[in-house]
DNA sequence: GATGTTCAAATTGTATACAATCCAGTCAAG
DNA sequence: CTTGACTGGATTGTATACAATTTGAACATC
C-alpha cells in the first residue's frame, strides 16, 4: 500500500501498475494475470512479476491459487457485507480521529481532491474520476498519523473499491462527490462522533447501492497495460 | 496470518515455524535471519526461504531491508503508540461484536485457554503460555465472523506481542491472566460497550507495562531452530 | 590515534532452466 | 448424445547459477 516507497525497483513498477490498472477497474475482477504475459509486457523477469503479484495478494486485489494463477479477487456475494464492515470500523475510527484536528493545508488539499473529482466525473473520464475518489479515501487515512492504521484502512478502501467494480454498474463508482464535501466539511468542524456516524452512512449508501446481478467479465491484458499512462 | 492453510507447503512449513519462534520470543526483536542459514536449517531452497520471509514481513514480524537482508522487526518507542491504538480499535470492535453472542462451546473453550495459560506460566513454562496468551486473543478474533476483521487483528496482537518482546522484561509476557478470565465473563453477558472499554484497559495495561530501556539482543540461530517444538 | 580507502567475503537480487501440475480438446466406449 | 480417459500444451513451482550490493577488516594516510 505504500506507493511511494520502492517505486524504483522494477518490481515496484509492476506493482504500482497493476494496482492502478485494478483500481481503476480497467482490469475486471476475474481477469486472469499470467506471470509470462506481464514479464513479456513489463520486460522484466518472472521472478520480479512473482513478487509484484505475491504482494497484489498480500493487498487483496490479487487472488493467488496455487499452480492455477493469478486473477483479480473476486468477491462471492454473501461476503461483500464483511468487508464493508471492516471499513466501516476502521474508516470510522481514522475519521473520528482526524475530525477537527485538520490543519488549513489539509482542507484545502482535501476540497481540491473533492473538485478534481468531481471534473473528471463531469467531463465524462470515469477512471480517473475513480482514481480520484479513492485517494481521497487514502489521503484522509494518512492524515490519521497512525501507520498501521492507514495502512488497514488502505486496504479496506481498495479490496471495498474491487467489490464495487464487481458488482455495481452505474457510472458514479459508488463515492457521490457530494458526499465527499460534506465529509470534509464535518471533518474541519468535527465533533467526531458526527464525522464517524457520516461516514458510516456514506459507506452504507456505497454498499446499498450494489446489484448482485451476473455480468460478464473480459480483459485484453496487453491492450489495456501497454498503452501509456494518459 | 491463516496457519491453518498452505501448512503442508514447504513454504508453509517455514513460515510457521519461524512465526512461532517469533512469537514466544525464542528469537529476540533484531536478530538476523539470513537466507541460506535458513535455507540450510530447514532443507529447502532459498527460494521458499525468500518467499517465507517475504510473507512474515507482509505480517509485520519480519523487517526485509532491500540488500541488507530480514530481521526480526524492532519498533521504535516512539511508535509504539500508533500499534496499541490501532490494536485497540481493531480488538475493541472485534469483542464489541461478540459479547453477548457467544455459543457455550466457545465459551467453554476460551475458559479452558484461559486455564491451559495460567497452568503454563505457573508451571515456569513462559514460551508456550505466551503462546497460549496470544491464542487467546486470536481465537475471539476468530469467533468476530469477519475474516478481513480477524486478520487485521491478528496482525496487530502479532506486531504488538513483539513489541512486548522487546520492551516488557517482566515473565508475565504482557497479558495478566486474571484480566484473560474477566474478558471471557463480560463477552459471556455483555454489553458489547462494557466488553469494549475492559478491553481497552487490558491491552492500556499492557502498554503500560513496558520499559523502554536498553537491553541486548542475541540469537543462535541454529541452535534454536534446530530443537524440536517440545 | 583517528580517519579514509581498498578489497575480499558474504549476502541479497535477478534470470533462467527444469520439474510438477493443471487444463482443454480429442477420441473412444457405452 | 453423453461420459470417461488420455494426451499435448500451457502455466506455475522449485532450484540454482550468476550479477549486484553491502559490510567489515586490513591498511595507508593525516
Amino acid at each position: 500500500m505504500e506507493k511511494s516507497k520502492g517505486s524504483k525497483s522494477q518490481e515496484g513498477i509492476v506493482y504500482e501498475r497493476l494496482f492502478d490498472v485494478i483500481i481503476e477497474q480497467k482490469l475486471q475482477p476475474g481477469a486472469r494475470l499470467t506471470e509470462i504475459s506481464l514479464a513479456d509486457i513489463f520486460s522484466v523477469s518472472r521472478t520480479v512479476v512473482r513478487r509484484a503479484l505475491l504482494r497484489l495478494s498480500y493487498e487483496g486485489v490479487v487472488d493467488i491459487k496455487p499452480n492455477i494463477g493469478a486473477i483479480v479477487t473476486t468477491t462471492e456475494p454473501e461476503d461483500v457485507p464483511q468487508y464493508f464492515e471492516a471499513r466501516r470500523i476502521v474508516e470510522g475510527a481514522v475519521i473520528r480521529k482526524v475530525a477537527g484536528k485538520l490543519t488549513t493545508f489539509q482542507e484545502e488539499t482535501l476540497n481540491a481532491m473533492v473538485r478534481e473529482e468531481n471534473r473528471y466525473f463531469m467531463s465524462g473520464n470515469r477512471a480517473r474520476g475513480l482514481r480520484k475518489s479513492i485517494d481521497f479515501h487514502f489521503y484522509i487515512a494518512d492524515i490519521a498519523n497512525n501507520k498501521p492504521l492507514a495502512e488497514m484502512g488502505k486496504k479496506m478502501i481498495a479490496r471495498t473499491s474491487l467489490i464495487v467494480a464487481q458488482y455495481n454498474l452505474s457510472g458514479s463508482g459508488g463515492c457521490a462527490c457530494v458526499d465527499h464535501s460534506a465529509l470534509v466539511d464535518v471533518m474541519v468542524k468535527g465533533p467526531g462522533e458526527l464525522a464517524e456516524s457520516l461516514m458510516h452512512e456514506h459507506l452504507q449508501h456505497i454498499e446499498d447501492n450494489l446489484y448482485f446481478g451476473k455480468q460478464n467479465i473480459e480483459t485484453d491484458l496487453y491492450r489495456i497495460l501497454e498503452v501509456d499512462r494518459s
